[in-house]
RNA sequence: GGUCCCGUAGCUCAGCUGGAUAGAGCAACAGCCUUCUAAGCUGUGGGCCAUUGGUUCGAAUCCAAUCGGGAUCACCA
């Protein structure tokens, strides 16, 4: 039973008999009493000196006197101006970290299903260049908020819908044909999607020259960009892929599976994985129809040109068009028609989230506008779950300067620096080889993963290459050298850690109680993460818990403990702390090692 | 210009459904390894929570304005 639930009760009763107010428990908020003041709980009784006719002061008096009388796990209170704290007692203590202690999924496993289904779109990565920075904050993002909502029993329903098709595509299946011999990933020993990202850059290069060229021979800048023969070359190639020109569809598969051959690996390394792939060669011309039942519904309209648009500015956005006037789609378009096929393709979704980087808020709000105009009442259940750009100390990322950081150059350099500092430490000798490369990829993907995670999604984060290597402190690998650390008490133990019975006579340290109430917490804070979207929560929980422990660890020998009673406790306790770091680590898709 | 987001220690970030003396980590300095893994622990210094006003018993937190930073406002995606 929820202690926070149950104490709010008992209080809300108390203050009722005393000063005749009728409040419900829920008014009640207690708080976790601060470390320099004595107690578990705290009420803060501003709110009801009035009805109490007293001080701050005597008001905690009154109410904390009658606790202990309602509730015999309230031992003591006292009180401090208007803030009444009070202590639970060992025993109560005791007896939940034995409820904990005997889940092995605590907090992570519902006792049932919700029935819930969601659906949450992430990645979404174009397939003319590699990933990079952005996107792994948003893959790491998504993976780890489909986990932390499938601990509160919901099914989660991971897609990515992969944008393979338009001009920025042909631009570098152009630049390859032009200009790459023949070039394969086989030939070249590249990565594929570093191969076709290669051509994409080539072809700016290009297009940039001839766009120079044609200014000095005195046409306008904005005429230039038109002009230039490269560019007219590729819209024509996007017009034959678009009629299926064999040829064309040829190359673009061939090129497109390269892609995909190397975003399979980086995905694996990231440690991401989808249960649907959507393509938007397949997916581009949906909608169209839904435009027309609109217009039938007179939600848009027509202009003389023969555009189709909305009108939102009673919304407060502004008309948004939605079809073309030569009758193509736009984005939007795309994105309505998908949205619409979805839910019909899945009809036990009732959510669904798109993880996008923030600068698609507007696009996102005039969608969700739309779908709920159009009169599908799922609208209200989409989410755009909208993070924060990623920033370099020096700037921006620009792919066109190349300053951008390249996600798999990114990942090997952190498993190379684990690497390092982990061989320089010589805790590693008697490791297999393939142990070692394990555990490199553990630490610097953990590193790497953590550093991200931790600050709030909505935010934007500067990603400085140099802290992000760091591995003290607030970091991935200080929560896996904890958790290693635990392991490595608990291999020193032999006794079967299950058979231990914890005794009722033992007395709480400060630092034990501490961490029961962490450990307390846990279920709260995945449902807070879940219901925020924000794995950051989670993220600075674990951090705090592994430093209780290592505070813990600093200040209680468990193996040197001559009391049975008591090392067998502090046995069951630390086990505990380190599946809870485990699973919560595991909800951010941080894997940890038993040793390092 | 309109709309939206953000301004907390030198740096990176917590805290924001209003509550006690605003917290961590990094960096700096000083301690702790013959004792279960020192990737650790303890301590010191470091703050007009952008500014001003409002709401109230009480504001980093809510509201307004101002200043600074960013995003967006395409028949691009």
């Amino acid at each position: 039973m929820n202690i926070e639930h149950f104490l709010s009760s008992t209080i809300s009763q108390v203050i009722n008999e005393l000063f005749d107010l009728s409040t419900v428990s829920n008014d009640i908020i207690l708080q976790k009493t601060k470390k320099e003041f004595e107690g578990d709980f705290t009420l803060v009784t501003f709110p009801y000196i009035k009805a109490a006719k007293a001080t701050p002061e005597k008001t905690g008096e009154l109410i904390g006197e009658q606790l202990p009388k309602k509730n015999s796990s309230i031992t003591k209170f006292n009180v401090v101006k208007g803030f009444l704290n009070f202590s639970l007692s060992n025993d109560f203590w005791l007896s939940e970290f034995k409820s904990i202690s005997s889940e092995a999924e605590y907090g992570i496993k519902p006792a049932n299903s919700s029935g819930k289904q969601v659906m949450l779109e992430y990645s979404s990565p174009n397939t003319n260049k590699p990933l990079h920075l952005g996107h792994v904050r948003n893959n790491l993002l998504g993976y780890s908020v489909a986990t932390i909502i499938k601990t509160q029993g919901h099914e989660v329903i991971k897609v990515n819908l992969v944008n393979d098709r338009g001009i920025h595509i042909c631009k570098s299946m152009l630049a390859w044909k032009l200009f790459s011999n023949g070039e394969t990933p086989q030939s070249t020993g590249l990565k594929g999607d570093h191969l076709v990202g290669k051509y994409y850059v080539e072809f700016d290069k290009v297009y940039k020259k001839e766009i120079q060229t044609l200014i000095e021979s005195g046409v306008t800048k904005e005429e230039a960009e038109k002009q230039a023969p490269i560019m007219l070359q590729t819209q024509e190639m996007l017009l034959k892929w678009e009629a299926n020109d064999p040829d064309t569809i040829n190359l673009w598969k061939r090129m497109n599976g390269w892609v995909y051959d190397g975003f399979a690996v980086s995905y694996k390394k990231l440690g991401v994985d989808f249960d649907k792939m959507y393509y938007e060669s397949n997916t581009y011309l949906l909608g169209k129809e839904v435009v027309q039942e609109g217009l039938a519904k007179n939600i848009f309209y027509k202009k003389e040109n023969g555009s189709i648009s909305i009108d939102l500015t009673n919304e407060g956005l502004d008309e948004k068009v939605v079809l073309r006037s030569d009758g193509t789609s736009v984005y939007i378009t795309q994105d309505l028609g998908t949205a619409i096929e979805r839910f019909k393709e899945f009809p036990k979704i009732s959510q669904m989230i798109y993880t996008v980087g923030n600068e698609q808020d507007y696009h996102f709000k005039v969608l969700f506008k739309i779908l709920a105009k159009l009169g599908y009442d799922w609208a209200k259940e989409c989410y755009h779950l909208s993070y924060g750009m990623v920033e370099l100390p020096e700037g921006k990322m620009k792919s066109r300067e190349g300053t951008v950081v390249d996600a798999d150059d990114l990942m090997d350099g952190m498993i190379e620096t684990a690497k390092e500092t982990t061989e320089a430490s010589g805790k590693v000798s008697e490791f297999t080889q393939e142990e070692k490369d394990q555990l490199f990829s553990t630490i610097g993907m953990g590193a790497l993963k953590y550093f991200i995670l931790k600050v709030d999604p909505k935010k934007k984060m500067l990603f400085d290459p140099k802290e992000s290597i760091d591995l003290h402190g607030n970091t991935g690998p200080f929560i896996q050298y904890a958790h290693a650390r635990i392991k490595s008490i608990l291999r020193d133990y032999e006794e079967n850690i299950e058979s231990i019975s914890i005794s009722d006579s033992i007395t709480l340290h400060e630092k034990e109680k501490e961490l029961i109430k962490q450990q307390y917490d846990f279920p709260k804070i995945l449902t807070e993460s879940a219901a925020t979207y924000n794995p950051a929560v989670v993220a600075n929980y674990i951090y705090e818990l592994a430093k209780l422990f290592n505070q813990f660890y600093n200040e209680c020998s468990v193996l040197k403990e001559s009391n049975a009673d008591i090392k067998q406790f502090r046995i069951k306790l630390i086990e505990t702390t380190s599946r809870i770091i485990k699973n919560g680590m595991l909800c951010l898709g941080i894997e940890v090692p038993e040793r390092m």
